[in-house]
RNA sequence: GGGCGAAUGGCGGAACUGGUAGACGCGCACGACUCAAAAUCGUGUUUCGUAAGAAGUGAGAGUUCGAUUCUCUCUUCGCCCA
């Protein structure tokens, strides 16, 4: 027998599908349609085992979900801006375009021979100007609804490469590729508004039902909603400086408070700028990286200055007033008061500098409380605090003491969010560049819509350090009504490139504007969003923001949430190996020997081999997929990469597993074979029902694992039907019969299995037109049993299975429990206590001896 | 330190609303075919026990006729935030 050749097969159909655009889509209002979308890729050279577990996921669903009779959208770009094209670039002295378009020629090959049922006609990619003009476009029109700005922020410079690093390119301190220790420095840099939005982002996680709730969880605690109040700290002192305003959550803990604490970039440091004493903090300080999680790592210090704070609730209280280096200007009002009794940050300060430690919160059923090296942060109730001493902590007192400061006007209750505006200039070559240009005064204007795109300048040589636009004197120079202007060189943060995509792919033809209002309406909101959950927060969030902002004062746009349904899938992982001396090997170095033992191919050694971790070009431990495709065919791939683990955890790749599904499509082929011969055996008719229950429970199974996305499940039920298929196949059924369940059989298999089960169809001699099929409907009557498994137990110990008819009473039931010699022999001598009956399933009797 | 989640055979994992624990796959063992091997097919495979049977879902308790599932305490691991 001809074995499955998967070469010949699977081009065939993918030739045959570009051929008829069988995947592209339209806008058809007379459809249901469904938007189902993968995230797209970033172009860097090869596709990895991460996409081929993320694309067929999504494929699964958007062929099911054809096939149910909805008008898919399921489109595929590339995220083609960033840095490896430019870091590619100055190693290997290449354009960065080049390199990126022949990474995309590449990697989109790949993906069609991975037989994906994506519309190709939508395809776009972010660095090209078609795309990122209306990315500009959109700029402009934030700009003009206030949504952008300009202030002056930190970023990471490297003083050896004279260039800004990203946070991830920060390593312990140190530039990644210099070594040299990192520094902060103030540059000009635009801002999205996303801290407009922060209220009505936290309130749209409410209605986001078909997300994980993990990442619901991320993004609430990333937009981190407190409730606290600003309190205005009188302060003493010879400069004119007269109040502090700090920003608290714990204002009830203020008997308590020994120091109050600023940012360097409090507006008051400016009386202080000309002392050499803060001019070296300020210095220490920078040190310090510009995250949250740098500063919370980084020893508290404190530049002690002579200003004395006045407790507003104990007016003979002063307090020292200390520059320090965990407070941050942006995030509250860039002031804190010390508590250190009640906070660890502020208690480790306070043993540095020997300040006061005083208790306000007692733990209840305690007489006393002592402060040693760990702050108290937990309940209890307020002691050391006059008129609110007694009051339940945190129930009461957090509250109480703001009605009190209120009444006061010593404060004002405020809710605070610890997001941040989004920061989006990069001082970067290979980017979306920002269309401003700034005048003589360094004023920034619009660059005209006429204007649009404002396009990369092609560059030949990629070697200096820093950003190349800085030094293209021609480009930088723009004339706008006749006047010269300088050109922004900053180019956006690719983030901005990832935010609107989604919309762009409803009409990604469309030249005079980013997207269509008709197709957008009809398209969105995604409806199925499938991706690594490494973009849980940035990408989704700033994705968000995005529709929050083009929504902003636009009657015509209405959509909040991108994202109706959000999934999350696991990584792929491998074992890892090691030679004798410690460096990594990859799988193709080294040879199984028996069981887990390698050696390594060229010197015999033993390899080391380590715990299966998620594939990276560093511990050298990828597949690659194109390898395995030309090897096994891409339905075996398919096939392995949505078995053994559910998709939102990680898989572990094996040998095994891969040539087991290769196995498994053959069998599945010897199957196919035996069905067309039994089907032109033209038996009679028979009565049996099997093959329909079979069928039908498989259709039924197939249905609901791909709804909760339990696609290994699927798996399992396309195992379990070939275990009966091969059985039944002796039954005779007459050809009718067969073909009818046959053909539903291969449809349900399609989604997994596109090539062999279009192939198997045409075998059958039905399949004319992939469009034309649609997913069987189930036969509920067929499925329904008269008989059931009805287990026995005696004192909740299962004691037998007894087949009984359906709808079986109690009485009747035990009249067989009592006919059965084995079953009646536990119970003959002893007293039933109580029947326990659960009706066409189980039933418990309770005897005592 | 905080938040979220997980823990089931040798391994990956099933078990719908509390009702047959271990589906399905991998691996392994045995058998058939073969001079032999590979491939393929068949049988078995939680542990202990020859068996009847007993124990068993990270540990300990609780609720229940009945708990992998619910509650509490603990342990370990993972992810995110700090």
């Amino acid at each position: 027998m001809e074995r499955y050749n998967f070469k010949k097969i699977e081009e065939k159909w993918q030739k045959k599908w570009e051929k008829n655009k069988t995947f592209s889509t339209k806008l058809d209002k007379n459809k249901k349609k469904f938007y189902c979308l993968e995230m797209f890729p970033y172009p860097s050279g090869k596709i990895h085992m991460g996409h081929v577990r993320n694309y067929t996921i999504g494929d699964v669903l958007a062929r099911y979900k054809t096939l149910q009779g909805y008008n898919v959208l399921h489109p595929m770009g590339w995220d083609s801006f960033g840095m490896p094209a430019e870091n590619a670039a100055r190693q290997n002295n290449l354009n960065p375009k080049t390199w990126t378009e022949e990474n995309i020629t590449t990697m989109k090959n790949q993906l069609k021979k991975l037989g994906l049922s994506i519309d190709w006609d939508r395809e776009l990619s972010t660095c090209s100007s078609d795309y990122y003009k209306h990315q500009q476009e959109l700029f402009l029109e934030m700009y003009d609804k206030g949504l952008v700005y300009r202030k002056e922020n930190y970023v990471n410079w490297d003083p050896v490469d004279e260039t800004v690093l990203a946070n991830e390119q920060v390593i312990d301190g140190k530039g990644w590729r210099s070594g040299a220790p990192v520094e902060r420095r103030k540059l000009n840099q635009w801002f999205f508004k996303i801290t407009k939005f922060s209220s009505n982002l936290l309130e749209g996680l409410k209605d986001l039902a078909d997300w994980p709730n993990k990442v619901k969880v991320m993004q609430k605690n990333w937009i981190g909603k407190s409730y606290g109040c600003e309190i205005n700290f009188k302060i003493e002192s010879k400069k004119e400086i007269k109040e502090i305003k700090c920003y608290t959550t714990r204002p009830d803990t203020l008997f308590g408070m020994s120091f109050l604490a600023v940012s360097i970039d409090h507006p008051i440091a400016k009386f202080y700028e000309n002392e050499p004493e803060f001019i070296k903090f300020k210095k220490d300080c920078s040190r310090t990286g510009t995250t949250e999680e740098s500063i919370a790592i980084a020893e508290k210090i404190g530049f002690k200055t002579d200003l004395l704070a006045i407790n507003p609730l104990n007016t003979k209280e002063k307090v020292p007033v200390y520059f320090a280096n965990f407070v941050l200007m942006d995030y509250g009002l860039g002031a804190v008061f010390g508590c250190p009794a009640h906070d660890q940050r502020d208690l480790d300060f306070a043993i540095k500098y020997n300040l006061k430690i005083t208790p306000v919160v007692i733990p209840d059923g305690e007489e006393s409380i002592e402060i040693k090296d760990k702050a108290y942060t937990g309940e209890g109730k307020l002691f050391n605090s006059q008129f609110l001493n007694n009051l339940k902590v945190p129930a009461e007192s957090i509250n109480e003491t703001i009605n009190y400061l209120e009444k006061n006007n010593l404060g004002e209750r405020k809710t605070n969010f610890r997001l941040k505006d989004w920061g989006i200039s990069r001082q970067r070559y290979w980017g979306c560049p920002i269309p401003i240009a700034y005048d003589e005064n360094n004023n920034p204007i619009k660059i005209p819509k006429e204007m649009l795109p404002v396009k990369l300048p092609e560059i030949e040589k990629f070697n200096s350090n820093g950003n190349p636009l800085e030094t293209l004197e021609e480009w930088k120079t723009i004339n706008i009504d006749g006047k010269k202007y300088k050109r922004e060189t900053d180019t956006l943060d690719t983030f901005v490139d990832s935010s609107w995509y989604y919309l762009r792919f409803c009409s990604p033809k469309k030249s005079n504007y980013g997207f269509d209002e008709e197709e957008v309406n009809y398209w969105m909101p995604v409806d199925q969003y499938i991706g690594g959950v490494e973009h849980a927060i940035l990408h989704l969030l700033y994705s968000r923001f995005f529709m929050h902002a083009i929504s902003f004062e636009n009657k015509n746009f209405k959509l909040k949430e991108p994202f109706k349904g959000l999934f999350t899938q696991g990584m792929v992982c491998h074992e890892t190996y090691k030679d004798q001396k410690g460096n990594w090997l990859s799988p193709d170095e080294i040879i199984n020997i028996e069981g887990k033992k390698y050696l390594k191919k060229d010197k015999n050694q033993i390899v080391k081999v380590g715990p299966s971790e998620s594939m990276s070009k560093s511990k050298r431990n990828t597949i690659d997929p194109e390898e395995i495709i030309k090897n096994f065919g891409a339905d075996s791939v398919r096939l392995f990469i949505l078995s053994d683990s559910p998709p939102e955890k990680d898989v572990q790749w094996s040998d095994e597993g891969i040539n087991s599904s290769f196995k498994f499509i053959q069998k599945l082929w010897v199957l196919n074979k035996k069905i067309i011969e039994e089907i032109n055996k033209n038996h009679t008719e028979t009565n049996d029902v099997e093959l329909e229950k079979v069928t039908n429970r498989f259709i039924e199974s197939v249905e609901k694992n791909i709804e909760n996305f339990s696609y290994n499940k699927i798996i399992a039920n396309i195992h379990e039907t070939y275990s009966s298929l091969i059985k039944l196949i002796e039954k005779n059924y007459d050809k009718k019969k067969w073909i009818e369940n046959y053909k539903n059989v291969l449809i349900t298999l399609s989604p997994v299995l596109p090539h062999f089960s279009n192939e198997c169809l045409e075998n059958l001699k039905i399949q004319e037109n992939f469009d034309k099929l649609m997913w069987p409907q189930v036969n509920k009557n067929i499925l329904i049993e008269n008989e059931v498994n009805f287990v026995v137990q005696i004192n909740g110990k299962k004691r037998a299975i007894i087949n009984v008819g359906k709808g079986i009473n109690k009485t009747e039931l035990m009249k067989i429990i009592n006919k059965d010699e084995k079953l009646n022999s536990y119970i003959k001598d002893n007293i039933i206590k109580k029947i326990i009956f659960i009706p066409d399933k189980l039933v418990n009797i309770i005897i005592v001896k």
